[in-house]
DNA sequence: GTCTATATCGGGATAGAC
DNA sequence: GTCTATCCCGATATAGAC
């Protein structure tokens, strides 16, 4: 039987001195060192899986040693975070003529879901490992965790584009938090994209079909006038959950 | 600095021949010796959480050879699993008399959610352990895989029992698929305490008292004989997303 | 059947030479 | 900045004591 793979737990990055998402290159040749690693190893992980791939697969894939590659990442994991970070960058682009091309809310809530979703469609067993990782808020690399607020914050960003000037329109009072929620709502689906093993990933358009409307629709009905106090009791819980 | 704890990603539980939740004991002294185990796991586990214990001090621990340990568990995983079904067995014994006590549907599932959050109450670190492992529902250890089944039925089953004969009632059509929607409304409570670290869980709290009532008052509205297009609509997304 | 002792392997991560 | 050697650990395997 095949020896069993490992993942670190506690890696480099949960040291004091923490995360560097910045490429730590200095010179033309480094940048491209770590380039060429990087690109080795999400080949690999695309190929063969996370868990199946060694950092020695990683360092010989890209021509160099071990140690090496760990002078560039400090685990496995900033790996994957390196990835990440390269599809926020794209996404940065791509999103807002997305979101400029219709007012309708629920078309846009899609158009920045479905794009995230195409991002990381060739990588979904990579995602699981992601997951993994980043479901501990206390993880450098969680999606949830202080470490990654200003990548978090761009992703919520898009939403908060999403509802300026929509259809429906929203009230005043949900604009702040509701952005938030949005993103919660689209974690939870990418979570089930991940593990949706239907053919196409049907299911996943099923669920968005059925609950993308519901969302809206919601919003809408909270933003009525006469609404008032039920958004004020639900913000109170947010704001009592948010502690 | 010290070494990074590892976690196994394959581990023999992955292997044809699947888990072993029957304690692998003929003799008195067998048994007893895999409680002395698995107690000694969970004390270090309680500790120093769970990537930071090895099988070699648990088995230390509890004064035997690490083939010993492995004797009885297969993996660390699988002494994750061993507590997992404690307290299950546990809870199928103290939740139906709770749920006797009251016809109020909201108070019934808070007895069914207070219960399973007091039993985890001194493991929340290593819950943290068993999320990890059990978000991808392929693992052998996932509350959403197959080789669960029986367990999570049972936890279902306790929802069952909380809308037999509840206040508000509910109607026919949403009897059988109610209660795994009230299942995952629980794991999801779950996973937001796991990482809860205000004192006392206070949020969890906020959020159990703010959205229990919600839940509750959806399933009263849904259950209105006006609303039977409504119940469809969300039944037929359910089945679609179910595939 | 129950358990000890021990040897070995694969893999993540690191130290220190160059 | 890069490589070599090494460490630690989880897991496996085996031989044999009782």
């Amino acid at each position: 039987m095949a020896r069993a793979a490992r993942t670190p737990v506690r890696c480099a990055a949960h040291a004091a001195d923490v995360v560097t998402y910045s490429p730590r290159v200095a010179t033309a040749k480094a940048e491209e060192t770590r380039e060429r690693i990087l690109d080795a190893a999400l080949s690999l992980f695309r190929q063969r899986g996370f868990d199946e791939t060694t950092m020695r697969d990683i360092a010989a894939e890209a021509g160099v040693a071990t140690g090496a590659a760990y002078y560039y990442f400090r685990s496995k994991e900033e790996l994957v975070m390196a990835f990440y970070v390269r599809t926020a960058e794209e996404a940065r682009e791509v999103i807002p003529p997305l979101i400029a091309r219709s007012h309708d809310l629920g078309k846009r809530i899609r158009a920045i879901i479905d794009t995230q979703l195409k991002q990381f469609e060739e990588h979904r067993r990579l995602m699981v490992a992601l997951v993994r990782i980043g479901i501990d808020p206390k993880h450098p690399l969680s999606p949830f965790g202080e470490e990654t607020g200003d990548m978090r914050n761009a992703s919520i960003d898009f939403f908060r584009l999403a509802l300026t000037e929509s259809k429906p329109p929203i009230t005043k009072d949900l604009a702040n938090d509701l952005p938030r929620l949005l993103w919660l709502y689209q974690m939870g689906i990418i979570l089930f994209w991940m593990f949706d093993e239907s053919r196409g990933q049907r299911r996943t358009r099923a669920l968005l079909d059925g609950t993308v409307d519901l969302v809206v629709r919601l919003v809408q009905i909270s933003s009525l006038p006469m609404m008032g106090r039920l958004r004020k009791r639900l913000l109170a819980i947010l704001r009592a959950v948010e502690g």
